[in-house]
This record gives C-alpha cells, structure tokens and sequence, in this order.
DNA sequence: CGGATACATATCGTCTCGATATATGCCGTC
DNA sequence: GACGGCATATATCGAGACGATATGTATCCG
C-alpha cells in the first residue's frame, strides 16, 4: 500500500492537515502497523488533489503557517472501498536489534544485556503507548470502532508476546554464551 | 542498517554469492526480521569489493552463468565489529493486513472472517517454518549457536502470539460489527 | 531571556524495492 | 519426447519512500 492510498483512506475518518496524518502514524491509531513520512504525505497529498479525490479548505491561522486542511471526496471513497478490496501484502517485520542479537557471540556479555534490557523497556513503552489508548477510549463514551480496537489489541498482544519472551530467554541465552565461549576460549571478546 | 552493512555481517557466516545472501533473508535465518533484493545487494557487493572489505572468487560452472563467491577480509570484520556497536533502530512493523482490518465496518462479513482466517494460516506456516529450522539443528550436530537460536525463538514467539490473538479475537470482531451496524443502519453494505 | 518544543509545509538526495532482462539445466507432465 | 515452469545466477532501471534540512512563528519552561 503506498503512502496516497494510505492518506486517503485515513481521510475517511475525517478532515485532516498533512501534518496532523504524519502525527497519527506517529503516535496515532496506524502508530505500530504504518508508518509515512513527510516527504512521502505531502506529496501524496498533492497528486490526491489533482485527481480530485480529495479537497483542500486553506485555513488562515493567527501567526503559523496556513493550514490546509484535506476532506475526502464522493470519488476519493469509491476509491478507497477499491482499495480496501485488493489481498493484502506480507507483513514487513524488520529489526536491526534481532540481527545484532544474532551475532551475540561476536558482542561483550555486558552489551547483550544492555541491547536486551532496553528494548524490553520500549516494547513495554509501546505496549503501554496503546493501551492507553484504548482505555481513553473505553472511559470516555460508549465502545467505539471494532476494527480499530481489533487492531490495537493486536499490538499489545504482539509487545507484550516480544517483551516477556526477551524477559524469559535473557538469562538462558547468557548461559549459553557462557557456555559457547568455554567451548572455543580462543575467540577474543 | 543498510544493506551493504547487512551483506558484510553475513559474510562473516562463511563465503557466499549474492544469489545465496539473498536467499538467507529470504528463507534463511535472517528471513523473519530482516530483508534485502537483489537491487540492493548486488550493488552493495560491488561496493564493498572496491573499498576492500571483501574479496570475490570467480567460480566457472557446467552450464550456468559463473558464480561469484564473495569472503569477508580481516579489514571487513573490522567493519563489522564496528557497525555491531551501534545503537540498534526502532523496529519497524508493516501490517496491510491490520490496516485493512482497521476499515473493518467498510467491509462485508464474509470479507474480514476471509482475511483473518488466511492471515492465521501464513502466521502460523511461519512459525512453524522457523521451528522446522531449528529443529534440523538441534537434532543433527551439539547446539548451535546462542544468538542465532534466540533470535528464532523471538520469530516463533511473535507468529504464535499473532495467530492467536487473531483467533481469540474472531468471535469478538464479528459479533461487535454485527452490533455497530445495528447502531447505524444507515450504513450500507 | 533564551532554548526547546509544537505547529505547519515543502524539497531534495539517497536508498531500496520490485520488475525486468538474460541464460541455461533439470524435472515433471501431457 | 516436447514444453512449460522452476531453480540457479547476475545485473540494471524506474518508481517510491525515508530522513534530513529549510523556513517561520508561538508558546512553554527554567
């Protein structure tokens, strides 16, 4: 899915500025599944407007930057209900921390710790991130959107089944290291 | 880390061709965390034999085009050593999949009981893709190596808590889109 | 009073992907 | 036995995305 799909069907649940799109998939409800950035959106949203699938209101502002302020058209939402239709892609998982975790016999016993410790500490930020989320959403009104609750269950389900796994092999895997290095003592540290 | 980085930190594995690096992010053990194409490695490759880092053999075969083996040298381990020392990224996690099942009220019933049905079948021929790895290993030869078993384990533990967050979730999704649309029967579809 | 952060848009270089081209041997199948 | 598809193997190219950077102001905090 490219970023112009991406914008428009984040329109359909409102009139947005390009700026406020970059926040949802930053901290938003898209947070830990997409992600865009700016030179991705605003041009997007550019070309979205010149096929006319979306519109523009210029909103004058006291000393900022005018905002413009996109809302999806009659077209705009037949394309995204087309968009919506296609077989989703494989989902791109990539982490630079498991491909260092991976070469652990190559790093010191205390850097392993460390790399393991912090990235427990972000999974359960994350974790945390969203069902804050969900809570303030549960407090307020009555329940909200299925998708979007499916969805952020979704992500806490995934950092918490990350951290605790990171939690219970931390101590298995500085073992084993041990044990490696005692097998081959000529590798250097 | 780019590319370039990820083919050298390979290489310290054993001598390999790019056709074969690319096979280890695709099927191999970097398969659920990492990726690259063949855009990116072949160039990358060159570029490394220019600056030194590593050495390439020329291999003539029967029939086929001749094979290129590249090896790491010692100036490339260093490299890596080096590039092992940085602070790792954020994950980066891409789901068409959830942002599909985000927009669930826009689609038909049927739709989001298909999508999940087929998303718990790959997440589950996933994990147990990386089982099968690990079991060829531990029951051939000793045990392998600690990162590269911890890292796999991470795999099986993320596939496993995905594909059953989504089938205990199932019932749930449907039932509370059966009662949004009771809400709003204006809604078509 | 000064620095950091938030708001807001835009562009540009670099990297990466995915498709495509090229070439051949092997295997199944019709 | 012919033919298509798949695996091996390298290489390039266009389209798209990211991340950094530029620009400018208002507000908040110490």
């Amino acid at each position: 899915m490219d970023v112009r799909t991406l914008c428009l069907a984040v329109l359909t649940k409102g009139e947005a500025t390009g700026y406020e799109i970059k926040k949802m998939f930053e901290e938003g409800p898209f947070a830990h599944f997409q992600s865009a950035s700016f030179g991705s959106i605003y041009p997007a949203l550019s070309r979205l407007l010149s096929e006319g699938l979306v519109e523009a209101r210029a909103q004058e502002q006291d000393g900022r930057p005018d905002k413009k302020v996109y809302s999806i058209t009659p077209a705009g939402d037949a394309v995204v209900d087309a968009a919506l239709t296609v077989t989703p892609e494989d989902d791109i998982f990539r982490s630079d921390f498991l491909f260092l975790l991976f070469f652990a016999t190559r790093l010191s016993e205390a850097r392993v710790i460390e790399l393991i410790d912090e990235r427990v500490a972000t999974y359960r930020a994350k974790q945390e991130h969203i069902a804050e989320q969900i809570a303030a959403r549960t407090d307020s009104d009555c329940c909200g959107d299925p998708g979007r609750e499916t969805v952020a269950g979704f992500g806490v389900a995934l950092y918490r089944a990350a951290a605790d796994y990171l939690e219970s092999n931390r101590e298995t895997l500085i073992e084993e290291l041990r044990a490696y290095r005692a097998r081959r003592p000529e590798a250097a540290e």
